[in-house]
RNA sequence: GCCCAGGUAGCUCAGUUGGUAGAGCAGCGGACUGAAAAUCCGCGUGUCGGUGGUUCGAUCCCGCCCCUGGGCA
């Protein structure tokens, strides 16, 4: 029994279409979505919603507390038990997502760098904001030149995480890198799908759905999450539409031109995400989203028949 | 109907004393190996309203026409 993988980007049906194949077959839904693991977001990160993860078992939504940094190893260490549990059941994996990196960590496997002391992690983030980012890749020039030459300047992100793996390990990222482990499911084993969407179509379903986000309850999720007082760094923080209602909240903008904002940045969003799956999600099967209703017999078959 | 003001990129506008044009925003392309809904890199995408004329050459000057806004009737 294949894993069917399904990856799209935002707004593009991914949920809905998980929902009919795993009846279909059967099937678990397991998330991919870096965001929908925060158990404190759920209208504003489109979660599925309580009611769809009663008429069939979702694995790996909302199972993160907000103040936690998930990242993709952890994501990739929750799979991996969740895919052993399926296969003992006898049940059949459905894992729907847009995190593309998630999906190469699953499909490619992920560098075997160990867990990096919190203290160190916590301590060059802290450099980052005390230098700045050309400063701090001055630092990286010296302590591994390697990785320093690899690394745009600006990118404080790629320059912090080569520093506390050369800081905490005493090598050097891009050696790691090298020595990247096996997959844990190799792509022929799976019945894979990308979700096609006209770019115009999809940043107008995009602006409607943020909008009724907001409406919905999203606005009043954001105000309960800002009252437990995370850390502005950590990610749920940076959680597409929490910056900008957030500011609204403050008084510091309107609601209007927060929506406004914050669906902007969920269109520069879904333009990542399609570069990404040009890129590297081309031999998958295309389903084409817009005409759902007549696609969804032709994924059916399509998965009937390579088992 | 007459008089003004204006028609330049998707939007708001700048500009060229005549040598086919540039800002902001929007947008587009790309990178991506443990916070990825993150982080970063790159790119003006244009019948200068239309049509005649003057000119070596017109988006710019002149005529006519069309459209928009305002005013007078």
């Amino acid at each position: 029994m294949k894993p069917i993988l399904i990856a799209g980007p935002t707004a593009s049906g991914k949920s809905g279409l998980a929902l009919a194949v795993a009846r279909a077959f059967d099937g678990v839904i397991v998330n991919a979505d870096a965001s929908q693991v925060y158990q404190d977001l759920q209208i504003i990160t489109a979660r599925p919603s309580h009611d769809e993860m009663g008429q069939v078992p979702h694995k790996l939504y909302g199972h993160v507390s907000g103040g936690t940094a998930y990242s993709t190893g952890a994501w990739l260490e929750d799979i991996t038990q969740v895919l052993k549990d399926l296969e003992a059941a006898q049940k059949r994996a459905i894992i729907v997502g847009g995190t593309g990196l998630y999906f190469q960590a699953l499909l490619n496997g992920l560098s075997n760098v160990p867990k990096i002391d919190e203290e160190i992690r916590a301590f060059w983030r802290q450099e980052a904001d005390r230098l700045g980012a050309q400063e701090l890749h001055k630092v990286l020039q010296l302590k591994d030149p390697i990785m320093a030459k690899r690394l745009n300047p600006a990118d404080t992100q790629r320059v912090v995480r080569a520093l506390e793996v050369i800081e905490g390990t005493g090598r050097s990222l891009d050696l790691w890198q090298q020595e990247t482990g096996p997959a844990l499911l190799d792509l022929s084993q799976t019945v894979p799908f990308v979700l096609q969407f006209e770019r115009e179509v999809l940043y107008q379903r995009i602006d409607e759905r943020f909008e009724q986000m907001v409406h919905q309850g999203g606005l009043e999720e954001v105000k309960v999450l800002l009252g437990h007082g995370f850390d502005e760094g950590l990610p749920i923080m940076r959680a597409l539409g929490v910056p900008e209602l957030s500011n609204y909240l403050k008084g510091d903008i309107s609601l209007d031109e927060a929506i406004k904002r914050a669906a902007q940045q969920t269109r520069r969003y879904a333009k990542r995400q399609l570069t990404w799956l040009r890129r590297n999600m081309l031999s998958w099967n295309n389903v084409n989203a817009q005409q759902m209703a007549t696609e969804s017999h032709n994924i059916f078959s399509k998965i009937y028949n390579c088992g």
